[in-house]
DNA sequence: ATTGACAATGGTATCGATACCATTTCTAAT
DNA sequence: ATTAGAAATGGTATCGATACCATTGTCAAT
């Protein structure tokens, strides 16, 4: 080897301090069980060498590598993004640090990623996408690993899941315009590869109008390069075409709901008078005053920061791990509907 | 230790396959020098064990962790997700992965973060803070690492940046609207502990208005759990009051701009004709049909994928890594100005 | 036939920490 | 005074890969 003195080791901290290497370790990892006047000594012999306790060398022996893989579609303009900072704040409490990686809804790579992740010998893993191939759940079952899913519910988790049911909040919201005495409304989402979110709120909405109304959908595949509020101002026109009646349209999600409404405006539609409007999400600009966006609010930066806790629980131990965990969600009112 | 088979490791596939472990960590890492044939009988090995080759043990004896830490303010609404993902990418092309940590545009928390990176030993470090403590400085020097900051052109780089000059960028957008007629501009923008990009920019901005109006800037402090379009909204309002005659207005960040907008309307300013406005960043929604944003477009996903590009050059040798690289932005004209 | 160059492969020591077990000290209970 | 038990500390083997050096085999050049 390249047998390069560049970094100070434990062992030179505990020559230093003049104690053994493990009571070096200990002072590190459970301070609790080190003498007070040792510990002193080993903080100061830590302070003059300037070490950096090398958890790549701790892993190996210990097993343990402090380190979480996470999997996100994607991060840019993504409702994802928070619970990432959730995830990252969360876990560095612990000690934790995290791996990300993107998959761009695509299960293909989402394995290919997974596997390579592998490598890094997590301690768990969170995955925010919710179709996997055969092959990734195979081998994230084997691998035996506590697997935290986001952002649903499924009915059988990998492991554990920390989300909310899609399917109800999808239901939800629609039943909000019907108590608002809405009776024609449509519904536009975005078609993602191997997503199936966006499904589970239009099959939300679907139940809640059946019996009411037969559904107006309008579900555009996504493309690279197209923004979501370019596929809402489309989803409204072809709406207005096919079914010029509609008093409301619920949309998957927010950015697609700001589409709505800008080609509403540009339309002269009125909002919420001639047409109630709905997001999905509450991101940022969505209680901006001129917008004012009736939606879901989801709380993203709790469901990272709730898994990166599970996480650490599961390896103090103790307490089960809930198979599925409940974020709640809300109905946000404001202007447009 | 708890000497647990758990993995399935390298001895087992060299077993399997008939040749020495070093053959098979030759077959994953430079497969050129080994023998067709033996590379076959490796990979079927690896396959029927269903071994995955373990970074943790290949950083501690290799002193190479393919590993890089990125520390970013924050990532949730904001203009560095597109950048992660250009990291997340690249690095994944080269066989790296990525370390993410948020610091809230704090240094000191940056710091805090920085020394706990340091413990994993990264190959690399990228910033997307501008400013960083005295200390933290100083360790990211002595660790001799390559760091590469974002975002911006510093005079005298810690290793290399890539970005560019928001001094330019506020001096050229300013001129835009000069040379559009426009004689009373302001410029807002909101103050975050430590940063620095927001006052380069307005510095440009008053270097460009120099000689021909004084400045007109509103500068708010950051608060948590206000929207930066709030902001926008707010900082219009004191314009009003202050220079009823003001006759454009520049923003230092989209959102920002977003909640101008929409302050204007609820006015009943009418955008472009009684006060042109501009945007900072092109992020998704500015293009809105509605909304129809004049801004500065900016690369981020460029920045992350050419700095993981030039570490993964710094590491295979030979070509030299520039101190600076500039990412070009562009004006995009719309409806706004 | 011999040599040299190069490709392919393997043996062994080692990276820097922690697990496991052993040992020493010290306090409190008998 | 004696002993049990807890608290504090250390020695040694080990985690699973790679660096370094050595060895073997192959083929063209002499």
């Amino acid at each position: 080897m390249q047998r390069q003195k560049k970094w100070v080791t434990m062992g030179d901290v505990a020559k230093r301090a003049g104690v053994g290497k493990i009571t070096v370790s200990r002072a590190f990892r459970t301070p609790e069980k080190v003498n007070a006047a040792t510990r002193q000594k080993i903080r100061e012999a830590v302070e003059e060498l300037g070490y950096v306790l090398d958890e790549t060398a701790g892993a190996l022996s210990s097993k343990r590598t402090r380190t979480v893989c996470a999997v996100v579609s994607t991060l840019d303009q993504s409702v994802f993004s928070s619970t990432v900072d959730g995830l990252t704040d969360g876990l560095s409490e612990h000690g934790m640090q995290l791996f990300l990686g993107t998959a761009n809804y695509n299960a293909k790579t989402e394995e290919t990623l997974l596997n390579t992740f592998m490598g890094r010998r997590p301690d768990a893993v969170v995955l925010t996408n919710s179709l996997h191939t055969e092959r990734a759940t195979q081998n994230l079952i084997t691998s035996n690993l506590p697997i935290f899913e986001l952002w649903e519910l499924p009915d059988t988790p990998l492991y554990a899941a920390v989300g909310f049911s899609n399917f109800q909040a999808g239901k939800d919201i629609t039943n909000y315009l019907l108590a608002r005495e809405k009776k024609k409304i449509a519904f536009i989402r975005i078609k993602y590869q191997d997503e199936c979110r966006g499904r589970l709120r239009m099959e939300g909405y679907c139940d809640a109008i059946e019996g009411i109304d037969t559904p107006r959908i309008i579900e555009l595949p996504h493309e690279n390069g197209v923004s979501a509020a370019e596929f809402g101002a489309k989803g409204l026109s072809r709406i207005v075409e096919r079914w010029p009646d509609t008093d409301a349209v619920v949309c998957a999600s927010d950015p697609l709901a700001l589409g709505v409404w800008c080609e509403a405006m540009r339309r002269g539609i009125s909002i919420p008078q001639e047409l109630a409007l709905t997001g999905f999400g509450d991101f940022e600009l969505a209680g901006a005053s001129a917008l004012g966006l009736t939606t879901v609010h989801i709380d993203g930066y709790k469901m990272g920061r709730t898994a990166a806790d599970l996480i650490h629980n599961y390896y103090s131990g103790g307490t089960e791990i809930p198979k599925v965990t409940n974020i709640n969600y809300a109905i946000i009112q404001r202007n447009s509907a």
